[in-house]
DNA sequence: TCTCAATTGCTGAGCAGTCAATTGCTGACT
DNA sequence: AGTCAGCAATTGACTGCTCAGCAATTGAGA
């Protein structure tokens, strides 16, 4: 069944156990799949991606502002390039358009189009649903404040070093 | 500055500025970062990337297991072609090596080579340092531990429903 | 006023994954 | 024994991103 262990297995089973390795890979895995959850359901019920609907998120929270790719990209960690194409993708559908900055005529600001704003709104209601089913639901009321405050120092502490 | 607001616009902006819109997004986001910190250290460091650690992870965990494809697969939440071609990748790379089941001639097992595990003992060592600095320092020892519990139980509610 | 380093967005090439279809094998049912 | 539904792994075509390198534009300093 185990013919030669070498010496090194058991410090890399040691390793591979580490209860730090099993929680973060839980991390990950928890976000990916609830990605992967959101993204199909909206693409199968108002046939758009999620990254998309968080696109439209930034772009609906404060009406009128203006908003340029490079801020998109900063707020959904995309590079400047993946923004450009998934601005492209978007604007194709219809979703949102491009409109040239009257102060900086290198920027290019975004700004949902009507469609796109009742797109917005059906795509939140489908997000609200899965969000709710899989991330509220399964969690004590308690948990649930403590698990996003938990989240945010996180957060905090990334972006405060090589931020 | 704000021309002609549409009266959906109201509607678009509270769904956009929703707390449990922005909490999920904060989820998701720290993950993608986290992950993307772990990537590139791992990448500078050891040559690796983060997937291939997860795959070395699963095989070292308990010496001399059968691992097939599938199971990996499964673990790592991809789909069966993607796993085929990350581990013609790391078979490339002298990391990994397939096996042929001796039961079912369908399946083949994976098992980790001396180098694969000498590299995987390097890289839990990057990977440590970089979880303890995001993960573990930033959260007070309560926290922690609440946070991998509120996980959990998101976890179990993605794998009860479509699992 | 001129220069020049920094910044915005875009493009070509490449990477790491997906989906759909295919092959080889297995085991259950007739 | 023979068929056939189903599963493991693989492949081709595609997607959605990255990185490196580009042109246009900007603003600060000589």
């Amino acid at each position: 069944m185990n013919p030669t262990p070498h010496p090194s297995d058991e410090a890399a089973a040691r390793a591979a156990n580490s209860p730090l390795v099993r929680d973060f890979g839980l991390l990950i895995k928890s976000a990916i799949r609830l990605e992967q959850r959101i993204d199909s359901a909206l693409r199968q019920e108002c046939g758009i991606s999620h990254t998309m609907l968080e696109v439209l998120i930034r772009l609906c929270r404060r009406p009128g502002e203006e908003v340029s790719q490079r801020q998109l990209a900063d707020d959904l960690t995309l590079t400047s390039s993946g923004t450009t194409r998934l601005i492209d993708r978007m604007e194709d559908a219809g979703l949102v358009r491009r409109v040239p900055s009257a102060e900086d005529r290198r920027v290019a600001l975004v700004e949902p189009t009507p469609e796109g704003r009742t797109a917005f709104l059906r795509a939140a209601a489908v997000h609200a649903q899965v969000v709710d089913r899989y991330f509220v639901k399964p969690l004590a009321a308690d948990d649930y404040t403590q698990l996003t405050g938990a989240l945010g120092e996180i957060d905090k502490a990334l972006r405060e070093d090589t931020g």
